[in-house]
DNA sequence: GGTTGTGAACATATTCACAGCA
DNA sequence: TGCTGTGAATATGTTCACAACC
């Protein structure tokens, strides 16, 4: 490694489990927190309860990291804020380019919280020449023609997509083979890329689905049997779910990828299919409005 | 439930996997599409592709809703198009409210894919007098002060907030206190609610730090060994993560939550702690700029 | 032949509960 | 005494591989 040390040093070291990264900026933001009121200790009590999980679970990812805390004290809060950061690699400079200036884009683009953690927006670019110069968040729009050189120049290695799902696939085409390796994806779809580069998507429309799954649980059983309802409830950062994505569609493309069609019940077809379903003859009364 | 069956029909049926829940929202993008080209069958193998996952996942999670393919032929696209939307509670109309339209929030206002999917924007809530009156997507603001009166009125269950992260909680307590009992947060703070309540988050500047962490370890990996890289690529759509969240922190205050502060390497005290640390003596040479 | 549906094996994540240390 | 760090137990999720069936 760039240290020059062994392999996997001890027993297990390599890998801290996806999970416990997925939770490590949740605790990084509480200890900032904490910091700014200069709190010097925390217990994994206190800070499990600020970041919205529970103290076993903080101390197991904690574990991961090393054995940072004092028995019988906790955590001094400036230094696992430096141990985390550093391990998230918060410690150097990330430009990143946010592609697809609409009103996502925009509000993206204005995001504070971007700059403070070590990320910096580097170029704003959308394929609407009549945004090109325009400024948006203090910075002139750039036009997609350029998209290449300001990553190339900018050393980007991050890039932001936000344009309506049906550029998604090509603008990070062009971004990876500009030498991107790392994607965030507002679009609603799925992106196909080669090994070696990360993809994250942030999908409204898919968050408020999952959301929907659970209100309809709640009515049901409320109904019927009563408050089975702590169901993902409950541990609120938990771990499990996906995310979900928005686009910025309605500003680009007139609605977005697909809205119209389907949605009425099987009536020919379906209804002769829906027979031999039945796995829990669970047919319920729900027909569509 | 609804139809008065008796509880857990035979085997196992109650409660369909929470990581199978949040992938049904994409298989279903996935089959409206086929369904407009008026594809009739899919086989598990297309329809995984097309959703980003492996064939034999798709399988599994669509066997927890019943046996609805037929074996040598595949899927009946329009009938899994209804069953799954029956599934997450799609048949159904969902009116949401929107509180804080900033940057963000109007960006979600006008996101088409909202109204497509069985969810209604049923109001847009600011706290800015300003604001209110103000047509945004066509419908005009409409001021805190009334919260409780929309919610009510509409009968809205799930709640969007896209205010400052100072505000967020506050909000939340008033959204439920009026009734809803589902929430998407798009403020970076962590909401404690009550038990009974879903809470879902979508924070950016958690994404990118999830992004950054996975970069560096690229670095380091390509710097001296090779490509180790394959490690969180791989399967685009995975399972893992939590969600990244953004806020419309920027139009509402200065910056957002907790900039400043911080991050310089701990000289003194900072130092000494870091001694008993070294895990796994892995303190590389990522030294801070 | 082709494809689903699923038990069994495996992998990952969470929680418990307590020894070890300040 | 108080709190961390962690093995062991449990729960959840993924993948394999193949029998059942069209």
């Amino acid at each position: 490694m760039a240290t020059g040390r062994t392999h996997r040093p001890a027993t297990r070291s390599r890998g801290i489990p996806e999970a416990t990264v997925a939770r490590l900026p949740l605790y990084l933001r509480a200890l900032t927190a904490l910091s700014e009121r200069s709190v010097p200790t925390v217990s994994s009590e206190e800070l499990a309860a600020a970041a919205g999980v529970n103290s076993a679970k903080l101390r197991k990812d904690f574990s991961y990291l090393g054995s940072y805390g004092t028995r019988g004290v906790g955590y001094d809060v400036e230094y696992l804020v430096y141990q985390i950061s550093r391990e998230l690699g918060l410690t150097q400079d990330w430009p990143v380019v946010i592609v697809g200036i609409g009103n996502l884009g925009a509000a993206l683009a204005n995001y504070g919280g971007f700059a403070s953690r070590g990320f910096r927006v580097a170029a704003l670019i959308d394929a609407d020449p009549a945004m090109a110069g325009k400024p948006v968040a203090g910075m002139p729009v750039q036009h997609t023609d350029d998209l290449e050189k300001i990553i190339e120049d900018n050393g980007v290695s991050i890039g932001v997509i936000a344009t309506p799902a049906g550029a998604a696939q090509q603008v990070s085409e062009r971004l990876i083979a500009a030498g991107v390796t790392s994607i965030l994806n507002f679009a609603p779809t799925v992106l196909s890329v080669p090994e070696g580069v990360d993809v994250r998507k942030v999908d409204l429309s898919i968050e408020l689905q999952i959301l929907a799954f659970h209100e309809q649980r709640k009515a049901g059983e409320g109904a019927a049997a009563a408050s089975a309802v702590a169901d993902s409830a409950g541990d609120v950062g938990g771990a499990g779910g996906v995310a979900a994505a928005d686009d910025e569609a309605a500003a680009g493309v007139g609605t977005g990828a697909a809205p119209a069609a389907a949605l009425v019940p099987p009536a020919g077809r379906g209804a002769a299919a829906a027979r031999k379903g039945g796995p829990d003859g669970d047919v319920p009364a729900v027909m569509p409005a």
